[in-house]
DNA sequence: AAAAGACTGTTCAACACTGAACAATAAAGT
DNA sequence: ACTTTATTGTTCAGTGTTGAACAGTCTTTT
């Protein structure tokens, strides 16, 4: 074992790892407290956010795309169908999955929510240069997908 | 308000940073699942990495570093104390705060962890070219420095 | 000095997330 | 047709995290 030479935050790879992640934590806190002012959090937005865009996903479709557990939805999404921001409805042809969809005022506040978050990283990113954070996203993506292999190899 | 123009999704630094956030999440999972067989988790990591850097430090300055609570260390911090992985002594100059430091054990499971992060990070990131890398890591290093500077400026 | 304010670590109740066990349903194998 | 296997959503106990209230200690103000 070598001494400080191989220390990690000497490794380029590794100081720059940790920078993502500190920048995605304090990230992910701002984004809490600017939620705040429409009184849901970012896992609401997360879901809300999926909802516009896929409708009549399912649970099961949903949580795999939040990379979350089964579980966690069906907690979360029986409060929001009180709250009257989606549906959940019977898939007629699969009587198991339920299919989700906005209401209107779900959408409505899925709007104010994304206008939040892009507001807030377009302000936090508004220095870098467009074509670094183009080719940041290819990295990311590359690693995700990476990591997501890994995921289904573990089965 | 415009129709699709403006949909996230069609926002390049948007797009940008949910990948960087999944990544994240991801790297996140896959580090807990490595981890696992130290029997510690990422959070114990976090802290054995800080302790292992900044010995001596305060349970205040090391929950402010790892922006997490301070009541989240009056958790975790006894519980690896008693594990026998670090070390809590009082300041002799100030009696309120507790100094924080590595046991050998301690200091010897932060290096086995430490080496399973970096593999990871490594094996992750092996593809990503050095350049790319440090580009990402200056510009997460600007981020956090607004984001921190958000933070102080909300008391 | 005495009082007021600030700071450190702890406790506790509230909430969030997970994985395992489960019931209902569907699909595949015999 | 019948049995087995797989899948969907739910429940529940276990665990992690937080913020507010608190006691003890230091610092500043008066």
């Amino acid at each position: 074992m070598n001494k400080n030479q191989s220390l990690p935050w000497d490794h380029p790879r590794f100081r720059s790892w940790i920078a993502v992640a500190r920048a995605c934590q304090l990230m992910q806190q701002s984004l809490a407290r600017s939620l705040a002012d429409l009184d849901i959090k970012p896992p609401h937005l997360d879901i809300l956010v999926n909802l516009y865009r896929f409708e009549g996903i399912s649970q099961q479709e949903l949580a795999r795309k939040l990379l979350v557990g089964r579980s966690n939805m069906s907690m979360l999404l029986p409060q929001m169908e009180k709250r009257g921001l989606i549906l959940r409805r019977d898939d007629e042809r699969d009587k198991r999955v339920l299919r989700l969809y906005l209401t209107p005022e779900g959408r409505k506040l899925s709007e104010e929510a994304m206008a939040i978050q892009t507001g807030l990283i377009d302000r936090v990113l508004s220095d870098e240069p467009i074509e670094q954070c183009m080719a940041t996203a290819d990295s990311m993506e590359r690693i995700i997908t990476v990591l997501l292999k890994d995921l289904r190899d573990e089965d």
